[in-house]
RNA sequence: GCGCCCGUAGCUCAGCUGGAUAGAGCGCCACCCUCCGGAGGUGGAAGUCAGGGGUUCGAAUCCCUUCGGGCGCGCCA
C-alpha cells in the first residue's frame, strides 16, 4: 500500500523535473509515513518541506505542484496540503479491499518481502561456553537471535544460523578438572573443591555417569592429586591453584583418558544446550566447532598472514595484533608466551572462515559486556583485506529476574544461577518468548516473573493468543450454526465494511507489510510483538462493538473475511517470533 | 579515568534515519454482556521526555555539556 504510494509521488517529481517546473541536482529521497491522526488522512509526505529551500519555492506551492502532478490511482480518495506543506493522503476503501483479499491470497507468506535481496547472511547467537547449562542472560539473546532470524528470511535475506561452540580453551580444562575431581569424590577420595571450579549439580551427574560406566578406571588418590598444586584462595592464587590441578589431572590421566573425560563432560552439557534449546524451539543450521579452525590449520594460517602483512610484533615471548592501528584501543595478543593461542586467535579465523564461505553479512549477537571486544574482531577484518562493515554485532543487554517484587540473584560459579530450563517450566514457552523480545535489545530488561507466569489479562502473551483464540471460536460458532463463510461472497461485500473498527482493524492490518520490513531492516523484533498487541486490541474492540454473524449474507460472509486476515496475521507474526498461536485456550 | 548502553506517566516500557496535540500495558477511579469465549471492552486521573545550552520552519529524536544508573577496560573466555 505504501510502496504503491511512493510510486505515484515519485512519478510525480520525475514529471515536475522533466518538464523542467522543478530544478533539483538529485532526487530526494521520498519519506512517506502513516499518520498519527486520522483526520490527517492514511499517509503523510514531508517531500515538498525537505525540497522546498532547494526548489527555491514555499512548501505549500510545491506540494500543491506535487499533488496536480500526480497521476490518478484508484488506491486514493484525496489528497490534501496540510499545515507547513505535508501532503496527506486519504486511501479509498477498494485500497483496503485489496489489502485484506491479499492477506487471504497469500496466507502464510503475507508480509513476506524481498527487501534483503537474497543477501547471504550468517547469523551467530547464544554460543554459550559449553561448561554448564544455559541461565537466563543466554535465554534472551536465544530468544533474540531467533526471532531475528526469523524476520532476516522473511525479508528476504538468505539465513544461515550458528552456534559457535567452544570446545577448545581454558575454561574447558577448568570443566574437565571439576568433573574429574567431583569423580574422585565418588570413588571415595577426600578433595576439596577448588574455588574456581565449576560448582553446579550437573558436575556431579557427569561425575556420577562417568563412575558409573568407568569405574574407578580413573582414580588416583587424592594426596597424589593434590601433590605440588599450588594453594587456593584466599592462602594462594584461585587462578594458579586451578591451572595446578589441570596440569595434574593431565599428567596422571595422561592426555587419552584425560580427553576423555573432556570430551563426555562436553557431550555431556552441549547435549543438554542442544535440547535445551530445540525445546525452546530455537534452531540452528549448523554447530561450528572452534577446535575444527586448530585441528586444520586455520587460526595459524590467520596468524601466518598477518604476521606477513606486519601487524603482528613479538613482546615479552607473546604475539601481539596491532589492533590500535585499525581503531582499537590497544594492542592484543594472539600468542601467549606459553604458546597458547588466544581466544581472539581462533575468533578472527572462525570470522574469515565465514567470510571464506561466502557469506556476505555477518550477524554476531552477543551479550553486552562483550561489547569492548567488537572493535578488536573489526580491526583483525581490516588488517585481513576485509570489509570490517560486513560484521554487525547486536549486543543484548541483562535481563534481571524479578519474583515477588525481588530481584532473584544470579552467579554462573557458584551454580546458583536460574537457568533457561528452570524460567521455561515456570513460565511457559511463549511467554518466556514473548517477553524476552518484548523489548528492545540494548535495553536493560526486568523480567517479572509473577507476570511472565499468570494467564490474566495482564500478560500480553494471553491477550495476544486469545484474539487468535477468538476468531476460531467465531469459525467454530458459525459451524455450529450450520452456516458456511462464502469467502468469494465476503471478497465481493468487503465495501459493506464501513464501521469506524473496521477501518481501524484493516488499516492495522494493512499496516503488517511495512511493519516487518522496518523490524528486520533495524533487526528489532521488538515492534513486532508490540504490533501484535496492538492488533489485538483492535480485534477486541471490534468484536465486543458488533457481531460478526449476523443475518445478513454479504456483511456477515464480508466481517468473517476481515477477521480471517486479522487471525492470518496473528499466526503469521506470531510465528516469527516462536510463539504458539492456539485455535483455543 | 577512558569506552559502550541507558534515563519518557506511580511501575515496566514504546516512540529516536527531526514532523502535526508525547503513547501502550500494569496499577488506580468510574462504567459495559437477554447477544459470536469477560483471558474482553468504554471512559477518567496521571508527564519539566533527567537538567542546561545549541542546530532550524520544526527537537523526546541531532550536536555539546552536567548529573544519575548499568556494563566493559587480562598474555580469561
Amino acid at each position: 500500500m505504501k510502496q504503491q504510494l511512493k510510486e505515484v509521488v515519485e512519478s510525480a517529481l520525475i514529471e515536475l523535473r522533466k518538464s523542467g517546473a522543478l530544478q533539483l541536482e538529485h532526487a530526494p529521497q521520498i519519506l512517506i509515513e502513516r499518520t498519527r491522526d486520522q483526520s490527517h488522512g492514511d499517509f503523510a509526505t514531508n517531500v515538498a518541506l525537505v525540497m522546498a529551500k532547494e526548489a527555491h519555492t514555499n512548501p505549500r506551492e510545491l506540494a500543491q505542484l506535487i499533488v496536480e502532478t500526480m497521476p490518478p490511482s484508484d488506491q486514493l480518495v484525496r489528497t490534501e496540503i496540510a499545515g507547513p506543506g505535508f501532503i496527506n493522503f486519504f486511501m479509498s476503501d477498494a485500497a483496503y479491499g485489496d489489502v485484506i483479499r491479499d492477506v487471504l491470497r497469500q496466507g502464510e507468506l503475507f508480509g513476506r518481502s524481498q527487501i534483503g535481496g537474497g543477501e547471504k547472511v550468517l547469523m551467530e547467537y547464544v554460543s554459550a561456553n559449553p561448561t554448564g547449562p544455559l541461565h537466563v542472560g543466554h535465554g534472551r539473546g536465544a530468544a533474540y537471535g531467533a526471532a531475528t532470524a526469523n524476520l532476516l528470511r522473511a525479508a528476504g535475506y538468505q539465513v544461515h544460523r550458528e552456534y559457535y561452540v567452544n570446545d577448545a580453551g581454558r575454561q574447558m580444562d577448568i570443566l574437565t578438572a571439576s568433573v574429574w575431581l567431583r569423580y574422585l569424590d565418588l570413588c571415595g577420595e577426600e578433595v576439596t573443591f577448588p574455588s574456581n571450579g565449576y560448582q553446579g549439580d550437573y558436575i556431579w551427574d557427569i561425575a556420577a555417569t562417568l563412575h558409573r560406566e568407568r569405574q574407578d578406571m580413573y582414580h588416583h588418590p587424592a594426596d597424589l592429586v593434590m601433590d605440588g598444586v599450588p594453594a587456593d584462595a584466599p592462602d594462594g592464587d584461585k587462578e594458579e591453584h586451578i591451572d595446578g590441578l589441570i596440569a595434574q589431572a593431565r599428567q596422571l590421566l595422561g592426555e587419552e583418558q584425560y580427553r576423555q573425560i573432556h570430551d563426555e563432560a562436553m557431550k555431556a552439557i552441549l547435549g543438554d544446550i542442544r535440547d535445551d534449546l530445540a525445546e525452546f524451539g530455537v534452531e540452528y543450521d549448523e554447530w561450528f566447532s572452534e577446535r575444527s579452525l586448530m585441528d586444520d590449520g586455520t587460526v595459524n594460517k590467520v596468524i601466518e598472514r598477518l604476521q606477513k602483512s606486519g601487524d603482528i610484533y613479538e613482546q615479552n615471548g607473546a604475539l601481539w595484533f596491532r589492533s590500535t592501528n585499525y581503531g582499537d584501543e590497544k594492542d592484543r595478543v594472539v600468542v601467549r608466551d606459553n604458546g597458547l593461542k588466544t581466544y581472539f586467535a581462533s575468533d578472527i579465523a572462525y570470522h574469515m572462515n565465514k567470510l571464506g564461505r561466502g557469506f556476505e553479512r555477518m550477524i554476531d549477537i552477543w551479550g553486552a559486556d562483550h561489547h569492548g571486544y567488537v572493535p578488536r574482531v573489526r580491526a583483525a577484518l581490516a588488517a585481513m583485506g576485509e570489509q570490517p562493515e560486513q560484521l554487525e554485532v547486536l549486543l543484548v543487554q541483562f535481563a534481571s529476574l524479578y519474583r515477588g517484587g525481588q530481584k532473584v540473584q544470579m552467579s554462573t560459579r557458584s551454580g546458583s544461577f536460574v537457568t533457561l530450563r528452570e524460567l521455561r517450566d515456570e513460565v511457559g514457552i511463549d511467554a518466556a518468548r514473548f517477553f524476552y523480545v518484548l523489548r528492545k535489545s540494548e535495553q536493560h530488561m526486568d523480567f517479572d516473573l509473577d507476570l511472565a507466569r499468570s494467564q490474566s489479562s495482564e500478560n500480553p502473551v494471553y491477550y495476544i493468543q486469545y484474539a487468535h483464540a477468538r476468531i476460531h471460536s467465531v469459525m467454530r460458532q458459525l459451524k455450529e450454526k450450520e452456516m458456511v463463510w462464502n469467502q468469494r461472497e465476503g471478497a465481493e461485500n468487503l465495501h459493506l465494511l464501513v464501521e469506524s473498527h473496521e477501518k481501524s482493524l484493516m488499516v492495522a492490518i494493512s499496516r503488517y507489510p511495512e511493519l516487518l520490513e522496518s523490524a528486520a531492516l533495524q533487526r528489532e523484533p521488538h515492534q513486532l510483538a508490540h504490533y501484535l498487541r496492538d492488533l489485538a486490541h483492535e480485534l477486541h474492540t471490534y468484536y465486543n462493538a458488533h457481531h460478526f454473524i449476523v443475518e445478513d449474507q454479504g456483511l456477515r460472509n464480508s466481517r468473517i473475511m476481515l477477521i480471517s486476515a486479522a487471525r492470518q496475521i496473528f499466526a503469521n507474526g506470531l510465528a516469527l517470533l516462536g510463539v504458539s498461536a492456539p485455535e483455543e485456550m
